[in-house]
DNA sequence: TCTGAATATTTTGAACTTGAAATATATGCA
DNA sequence: TGCATATATTTCAAGTTCAAAATATTCAGA
């Protein structure tokens, strides 16, 4: 009905959205207190910040795991602020390519650092072997971002 | 400035991030279909199941690390559906105690095993090893949920 | 008792999120 | 070409979420 492994899964899927959820905290407060933005609008730049030649829509959904809808309404902030641009490809006309302004780097930039002490300082305690492990388990359990 | 392990403790909170939602995708998805409900309404309802006894506003929100006004408009949908219902404590008039209707319990346990299935199903790739692994190392991440 | 600080919850307003429907464009095929 | 189907994005309504303000109650101490 029930084996004591799959009980042990879903006890492990509890714990790890704890974890997820309480670091989510975290970082909104972070980014709240301490850069005035939010969770979803730093993740989408973060997003274009990787891929510096633009992102269609659709592709900026999928590598964050929204819904098309989602995408649209907070690039539509980001853009209403400046901070990212949407043009329109010459070869298909249906894509919009999103990509981070100047004034979206610069933003950027000046976050990055600060962002990344913020998690490293959240997860002190995981030493390189610990990274090792729970990088090879996280590999396995789909999800690949 | 950044060292190596700092960018890995990063590079580890996107994959979990990543890992996560994608999880809470599947199990969305899984209990729209299935079950014509939503995630947190199904997170309310196995807290409140698993404390039989029912639980205060303020530390339904803190067991699922969520707002007081998100515990209170979620509550207020499942109390208009009659799956739990509200009480004051005769104590202390200013706390309210949550707990499940007998209708609540029953609709949940007709839920929970097919809810198990599903993250076992999920996870499925995970030996008891690597869960004593991810264990040991999320206990060590924080959010002890 | 009175008063101020602390605690518990709800209300509020803005932002986020989803899934479905609508719109626009492209592609394949008769 | 013309049309059905597929793809890309936006719009929409309903619900979720947060943080801050408002309300209600308790508690400690003068």
């Amino acid at each position: 009905m029930s084996d004591p492994l799959s009980k042990r899964r879903l006890k492990m899927w509890i714990r790890l959205l704890g974890v997820t959820r309480f670091g989510e905290g975290v970082l909104r407060d972070f980014l709240r207190v301490k850069h005035k933005t939010t969770l979803p609008r730093f993740d989408v730049m973060a997003a274009l910040y990787r891929r510096r030649e633009g992102v269609r829509m659709s592709e900026l959904s999928r590598l964050l795991l929204v819904s098309n809808g989602n995408s649209t309404s907070i690039v539509d902030g980001l853009e209403k602020d400046g901070l990212v641009r949407r043009s329109t490809s010459e070869t298909d006309r249906r894509t919009v390519i999103v990509s981070l302004t100047p004034n979206g780097i610069a933003w950027f930039e000046g976050l990055a650092a600060d962002h990344e002490a913020e998690v490293n300082r959240l997860f002190g305690q995981l030493s390189d072997t610990d990274l090792d492990n729970l990088t090879d388990i996280l590999k396995r359990m789909g999800g690949t971002t």
